[in-house]
RNA sequence: GGUCCCGUAGCUCAAUUGGAUAGAGCGUUGGCCUCCGAAGCCAAAGGUUCUGCGUUCGAAUCGCAGCGGGAUCGCCA
C-alpha cells in the first residue's frame, strides 16, 4: 500500500479491493508509474498524476493534466513529456491505448475507459454503500446547528443554520465519521430573565402560565425588550437641538421606567442563576414550550435535531467562573478598563470575556463550549454553521480557545476549528427578508406558504388524486424546494428566497430532483406490472451503448469523490450540483433510452433498468445526505 | 477610518480547488406528447468573468492597487 498524490490505492488485481476498480485510481496508478519510468529522478511528492473527468467528452472520459508541471521540474516541453507518458504508458485492461492523438492543447492526455473497465467499475459501485469506503482515519466531528433563543419563535435566520448546518452533519456522518451536532441554545441571557419576570407577573395577576404559547412568549419578548430599551440617545439628540420642555419630562419618565425594568430584569437573573425556585420553574416552562416547538419544526424540516443534541448556554453555567480563573491564573486573561479581556496576535480587537460589573458573556460561554466540545465530546473538528456576521466573534473565540490551550484533543493535537459561515436570505428587494411589518419572518408560517403553494401545483398535477395522498407529498415536495434551494448556493453568498423560483417545479430546483425519482420509481412498478424480473435485472450486463448512458455510468462514478469533495470543505452546494447534473441526465436518458417499450430486447431492458436503479439509488442516497426528503411519485 | 466577505449572460447561480472553446436554470425565439410521467427533452440567441497591473506554459480562481455593494469594530446574544 503507498499514498500517491491524492488518492490511496492497491496495486495488485487479485484483490477484490473496490478502489482497484475504480477507473480514477487506477489510471492515476498507472500515469504515476509512467511518469517514475520517464523520470526517474522526479521526487516522490511530485509524482502526480492529476487524473479528472474529461472537460471536453468528445475527446475523452477522463484526462491527465500531469504533462505541464512536471515537465517544467525536468526541463522538457510539456507536449514532449506527454509523449513519453503516452509511449511508456500501460493502459490495458482499463482504457483505450494511448497514442500522439490522445495529446492536446499544451499537453492534456485524453483517455477513453474501453467498456468492459466502465460496467467493471459501475459493479463494484453497486453495492450498499455505493462505493464509499470508510474514512482512513475517523474522526469525531462536532457541528454547532440550529441555536434557537428561548421565548422566540424560529425565523427564516434559523432557516439556514439548521439546514445547511444538518446536511455539513450528514455529509460526514456519510462519509464515515462520528458526528454530535450541538444546538447552542440562547437559553440564559438578561433578555430571559425579562421574560422571567413578567411571567412573574402575569401569574401573580393570575394567568395560568404553564399554558401560554410560543407566540405569546414571543409577543412578551418583543415588548419587555422594547420596554427595557432606554431612549438615552433621543434624550440627548432632543437637549442637543432643545426639545420641547414637555417633550423632554415625558422622555425622562420613559427612561424612568425603562431603567425601573431593567432593575428588575437583573434581579430575576441573579434570582435565576442562583437557582431560586419559582424563576426556574417559570424558566422551565419557556424552555419547555419554545423547545417543543423548536423540535417539531427542525423535525418538520427533516433535520436530525433533536432533545439530546440541545446544549443550552445555561448548561455552561457552573464552567465559566472556574474557566475564567483559569485564564487569569495563567495570564492568558488580563484586566483592561474594568474588564477582562484576551488579547490575541493578529486581532486588533480584544476578546471580552467578563464585563466591568463581573458578567459573562457570549465569548465566555463559548469558550467553555470549545472546552467541552473538544475535552468531554472528544471532538477532532468543531464546525460551527452560523451566520457569517459573526465572524469576528468566531476568529477571536477560536483564538483564544488556541491561547489557552483549549483546543488540544487527547491525542495532544490541536482540534480543527472551522467558521461554516453563511450569507443572508434576503427578499426580492435585495435587502434582508423581512416581513411587511419589518419584522423577522416567522419560519413555520414560512414553510406553511411553501406546502400551500407545492399543494396547489401538485393538486394541478393530479387532480385525481386524493387529499390523503397528497398533503404528505405537498409537504415533502415543498421541503425539498426550501432546502434544496438554500442548500444549492455557496453557502457564503447571501440568495434572494423567491417561492416562484423554488417551487416553480421546472429548472434547478429540488422538485426537479425528486420527480426525476418519481419517474424512475414509476418505470421498476410498470415493470413489475408488466411482469419483468426486476430481480434479474440488479444483475444484468449494463447497457452502456449509448452516449447518453455511458454519460451516466461516468457520472454516477463520481459519487464518491463528489461526496468527499463536499465534505472537504463543508460545502453542500457542491453535492446539489452533482445531484442536478445526474437528475438532467436522468431525464435525458429517459428521453432517448427506452426501457420497457417495444422493440427493445431483454438484454437491453435489463441493462437499462440496472443502470436507472443504480442512478435511482445514487439519487435517494445524494438527497438523504442533504436532508432532503425524496417521494414516490409526485 | 480599520478588518472581513462579495462582484461571472437581462435575472438567479455554477465552474471538479490554477487547466482546453467560462457552464446551468429562469426569461426570450423555434421545435418534440396515438410512444416507460411534457414538473420533461432538443435547438438557437445571450460574456471585455467590475477595472488595471503583476505572478506562469496557462488566471473567473493566486498577489497588489482602485471602483462598487454588504457585514462588522469593548462590556447584547
Amino acid at each position: 500500500m503507498e499514498r500517491v498524490g491524492t488518492y490511496t490505492f492497491v496495486m495488485s488485481t487479485h484483490t477484490k479491493d473496490q478502489s482497484t476498480l475504480d477507473p480514477t485510481a487506477a489510471l492515476n496508478d498507472r500515469f504515476c508509474a509512467a511518469i517514475r519510468a520517464v523520470a526517474p529522478d522526479l521526487p516522490e511528492d511530485q509524482v502526480l498524476a492529476h487524473i479528472g473527468p474529461s472537460r471536453q467528452p468528445k475527446l475523452g472520459d477522463f484526462q491527465s493534466n500531469c504533462a505541464m508541471p512536471i515537465a517544467k521540474r525536468v526541463g522538457m516541453k510539456p507536449r514532449d513529456f506527454a509523449s513519453k507518458i503516452v509511449e511508456a504508458i500501460d493502459v490495458s485492461g482499463i482504457a483505450h491505448p494511448l497514442s500522439e492523438e490522445s495529446i492536446a492543447g499544451p499537453g492534456f492526455i485524453n483517455v477513453s475507459l474501453l467498456p468492459e473497465a466502465l460496467s467493471t467499475a459501475l459493479d463494484a459501485m453497486d453495492s450498499d454503500q455505493l462505493g464509499i469506503a470508510p474514512p482512513t482515519e475517523r474522526k469525531t466531528i462536532v457541528v454547532d446547528v440550529c441555536g434557537v433563543n428561548l421565548a422566540k419563535q424560529m425565523h427564516v435566520g434559523h432557516l439556514r443554520s439548521t439546514v445547511i448546518g444538518d446536511a455539513i452533519a450528514r455529509v460526514q456522518e456519510r462519509l464515515g465519521h462520528a458526528v454530535t451536532r450541538q444546538s447552542h441554545v440562547g437559553d440564559w441571557g438578561l433578555p430571559i430573565a425579562m421574560v422571567v419576570e413578567q411571567l412573574s407577573v402575569m401569574e401573580d395577576e393570575g394567568t395560568d402560565v404553564s399554558k401560554v404559547s410560543l407566540a405569546e412568549l414571543n409577543a412578551i419578548y418583543k415588548k419587555v425588550q422594547a420596554k427595557c430599551k432606554a431612549e438615552s440617545r433621543a434624550l440627548a439628540l432632543i437637549k442637543k437641538v432643545g426639545g420641547h420642555v414637555k417633550a423632554e419630562i415625558e422622555l425622562n419618565e420613559r427612561i424612568a421606567d425603562a431603567n425601573a425594568a431593567m432593575e428588575r430584569a437583573k434581579a430575576r437573573l441573579v434570582a435565576l442563576q442562583s437557582g431560586d425556585e419559582r424563576s426556574v420553574r417559570l424558566w422551565q416552562i419557556i424552555y419547555d414550550t419554545t423547545m417543543t416547538a423548536c423540535l417539531h419544526t427542525c423535525d418538520r424540516l427533516h433535520a436530525n435535531i433533536t432533545d439530546e443534541h440541545s446544549a443550552g448556554e445555561s448548561t455552561y453555567r457552573d464552567e465559566l467562573a472556574p474557566l475564567v480563573q483559569d485564564l487569569i491564573d495563567r495570564g492568558i486573561a488580563v484586566e483592561d478598563d474594568g474588564a477582562l479581556v484576551v488579547q490575541c496576535e493578529g486581532i486588533k480587537e480584544p476578546t471580552i470575556i467578563r464585563k466591568r460589573d463581573g458578567g459573562f458573556l457570549y465569548a465566555t460561554t463559548d469558550l467553555a463550549a470549545i472546552k467541552r466540545r473538544v475535552g468531554k465530546l472528544g471532538g477532532d473538528e468543531i464546525v460551527y454553521c452560523v451566520d457569517s456576521r459573526q465572524g469576528l466573534h468566531f476568529k477571536q473565540v477560536f483564538a483564544a480557545a488556541h491561547k489557552a490551550g483549549y483546543d488540544k484533543t487527547a491525542d495532544g493535537k490541536d482540534a480543527v476549528l472551522v467558521h461554516a459561515m453563511f450569507g443572508t436570505i434576503l427578499g426580492e428587494d435585495n435587502k434582508p427578508l423581512k416581513s411587511r411589518s419589518g419584522e423577522n419572518l416567522n419560519l413555520s408560517e414560512l414553510l406553511d406558504e411553501a406546502v400551500t403553494r407545492a399543494s396547489a401545483s401538485v393538486a394541478e398535477k393530479n387532480p385525481d388524486m386524493p387529499a390523503s395522498e397528497r398533503d404528505p407529498i405537498s409537504e415533502a415536495v415543498a421541503m425539498a424546494a426550501v432546502k434544496y434551494a438554500d442548500l444549492s448556493t455557496e453557502r457564503i453568498k447571501d440568495y434572494v428566497f423567491s417561492f416562484d423560483r423554488m417551487l416553480a417545479f421546472e429548472g434547478d430546483t429540488g422538485p426537479y430532483l425528486l420527480y426525476a425519482i418519481a419517474r424512475i420509481k414509476n418505470l421498476l412498478r410498470k415493470a413489475t406490472d408488466k411482469g419483468v424480473d426486476t430481480d434479474a435485472a440488479k444483475t444484468a450486463e449494463f447497457s452502456l451503448d449509448e452516449p447518453t448512458e455511458r454519460a451516466m455510468a461516468l457520472t454516477i462514478l463520481r459519487y464518491p469523490s463528489m461526496l468527499k469533495a463536499t465534505g472537504e470543505n463543508h460545502e453542500p452546494h457542491r453535492l446539489c450540483g452533482y445531484l442536478f447534473e445526474l437528475a438532467s441526465l436522468i431525464a435525458k436518458f429517459y428521453e432517448q433510452c427506452p426501457v420497457l417499450k417495444d422493440g427493445v430486447d431483454d438484454s437491453t431492458r435489463d441493462g437499462r433498468m440496472r443502470l436507472s436503479m443504480i442512478a435511482l439509488r445514487v439519487l435517494e442516497d445524494g438527497c438523504d445526505t442533504l436532508g432532503i426528503p425524496t417521494v414516490d411519485r409526485m
